[in-house]
DNA sequence: CAGTATCCACTAGGATACTG
DNA sequence: CAGTATCCTAGTGGATACTG
């Protein structure tokens, strides 16, 4: 259901409104951090372990790296998996929660590049 | 295209990753704020005034929601109309740009929601 | 009604150095 | 390599009072 045309002309009560105003809260809440989505775009493409995360994410400092991570762990996005051969190696994996994130993703993706797109215009215009 | 499943099995570039990793940023820092997507959401249900759109939006302050408003008018989601009648009314309303977020508000609303009955359902499982 | 003005608290996050 | 430890700043946003 969009929230912009609303078809069946219907006004929709105050619970309605406020369901949707905590749902829109709980998710920008969990994910409108500035790095967890970026973080699970860089595991989804293939980046395991610490450093090379850290490298995938530009601009994000260990520290903050290390805090996410272990909040994603909690909120169930990411699995830490510790091999214990030598050297011991430990990799970082989304779990299958986490593609319940796609069409979130997805749309964000989209609707950037459009944002981005159109602020680029706008400057030349201005020029 | 998903982020999570690749079907072409293709590892994507560097640039692509780069890319889709700044959509998602340039996304989340327009619309990643508290208030930004509840104060579209107020509006989108029929709230024009300013102390509407306050009661509507809850534990939002005066001053933050004149930022906001303020932020939304430059960036092109929102119309101040000033109707000089006496009294003077003074209403916001969408603008057609503000319908470009739809599926990322939606998608936000669905996850959110799924979100909270999967904590609600863990939360009574520890009980 | 539609905001401003002030003041303040908190915390996300940056910089950097260090450790097992 | 995979993080911790410290220290610090900037900016978001809360509380409250006030104004044309």
């Amino acid at each position: 259901m969009s929230i912009f045309n609303n078809n069946s002309q219907r006004k929709p009560s105050m619970a309605e409104c406020n369901a949707r105003l905590n749902a829109v809260g709980d998710a920008l809440y969990v994910i409108g951090g500035k790095w967890m989505l970026r973080i699970i775009i860089a595991l989804s493409e293939g980046n395991r372990r610490f450093n090379d995360i850290q490298r995938a994410v530009p601009g994000i400092s260990p520290r903050v790296l290390s805090n996410e991570l272990k909040n994603m762990e909690l909120n169930g996005f990411v699995r830490r998996n510790v091999y214990t051969d030598i050297p011991v190696v430990i990799e970082y994996e989304l779990t299958a929660y986490s593609a319940t994130l796609d069409n979130v993703l997805t749309s964000l993706m989209d609707w950037g590049q459009m944002h981005r797109e159109r602020i680029r215009h706008e400057a030349l215009a201005h020029s």
